[in-house]
DNA sequence: CAAAACAACTTGTAAATACAAGTTATAAAA
DNA sequence: TTTTATAACTTGTATTTACAAGTTGTTTTG
């Protein structure tokens, strides 16, 4: 448990309080000599953990002033959702998870060229259905390279974002990617799932996801019902 | 000149050395002691500067081994649209002004909010159709602030992208935006104009653009016909 | 010859320290 | 009272030093 680096820790810590409102929007963070001091470390192990929150969008810092919380669906250049009635606060409220992850050969099909060692690593393929007010409004099809990841198949993803679970146990971090749209009509399985009306149309997704770690790709195909939200993304 | 900090002179050169081609895709990068030498800092510095490519998707840094070259990224957000068939090169061939720009006021039904300022400025309205291999497919009705544009109701837009002409007539930058992304039943009117296959969606888009000049955004309303082609974007 | 050990690289983490530069509230001066 | 100066904060930049940890090629050993 001590191989977790200082700077991390102090990264979680403020990242779980400012998730979990502790530091509201607009707030100012402790400075980084308070810091220091409550946390028995030197100032550039605490501002590189700030450097890290800035790097996910979540503080923003400011000479003179202080690091400034941002409020936290500040989506990671990724992604996020909005409702079209209530914008703000919105969560997943569900996540099931249809497949859980297994280890498997890559789809024939795959919509995304492969490395070599992506390719012979084999992949992690899971689905899951995730719901915004007891809906269905998220269908996606994961799949990631089987490349040092030793239990991730007994892992619970339940109340956890795929990310987090790869952040924090594996330090595996997102660094950007790239993403195809459409509108597309959608499959009798996509129509079931995400309980959508009669020629409701659905908003298709094809993504690849670059991490830290090189050859380390997800890919993902989501299908979203947009009927009562939208893909929402700022940059 | 001279305050410009040093890790930032080292970043600048590397960026515009990797982007210029001296490193290519899968180099190694000097290493930080050589550089350190090389450039008379100390390691910290050269690491700041390495971190900052790092954030920029520049290099990747891989613990023993070295900073890796990736290639650089080719559009940094906003969007760009890539055809199934022919992916790369892809130019609107055509733009139909449908609505010229006339000066009038805000849409009662309008989907942004509004500051004060530009509400009381009233807007400029137009329309263009934008085709791809004679094909239309890109619909978007636009509106902007009528603030301190002299003569822009009369610009010929014809062959000049919008953002073109506010940059060079009006030096107005696009800093960022947000946008808002669904899969909708076309109006009969949208399916006319895209000609758009029956029951085929359509992708629509609510976009807000900032811009170097405060109060002034732009405001877009898109529909695409994703049939053929697919909204592209990078991160 | 093959495997293990080692040496020489690489980047990662962390300490202690110093001064520069921007912000803000308070105190002094007009 | 208003303006200006100052002091006490804040973050930004930079040096120096040390050791940990991952990678790679070479040497030694079986």
């Amino acid at each position: 448990m001590d191989n977790v680096p200082q700077y991390r820790k102090l990264y979680e810590l403020l990242r779980k309080h400012i998730i979990n409102g502790v530091y509201r929007e607009g707030d100012l963070l402790p400075s980084e000599n308070e810091l220091c001091s409550a946390h028995e470390m030197t100032r550039p192990t605490v501002r590189h953990a700030l450097e890290t929150l800035v790097k996910d969008g979540l503080i923003l810092k400011k000479q003179g002033k202080g690091s400034i919380v941002r409020k936290p669906p500040q989506n990671i250049g990724i992604l996020s959702i909005a409702g079209t009635a209530s914008a703000v606060g919105v969560r997943y409220l569900k996540t099931d998870i249809l497949q859980k992850p297994v280890v498997q050969t890559w789809p024939g099909d795959f919509p995304f060229e492969l490395s070599d060692l992506e390719q012979e690593s084999g992949c992690i393929y899971m689905e899951r259905l995730r719901y915004v007010e007891n809906e269905p409004v998220f269908y996606d099809v994961n799949h990631l390279p089987n490349i040092n990841l030793p239990r991730f198949t007994q892992r619970s993803f339940e109340n956890k974002s795929l990310f987090e679970v790869l952040r924090k146990n594996y330090q595996i971090e997102i660094l950007g990617g790239e993403q195809k749209l459409k509108a597309v009509k959608p499959t009798v399985q996509v129509r079931q799932l995400l309980h959508l009306k009669p020629g409701q149309p659905v908003l298709y997704m094809e993504r690849k996801l670059t991490t830290n770690k090189e050859h380390f790709n997800i890919y993902s195909t989501i299908y979203f019902n947009s009927e009562k939200h939208a893909i929402f993304g700022s940059f």
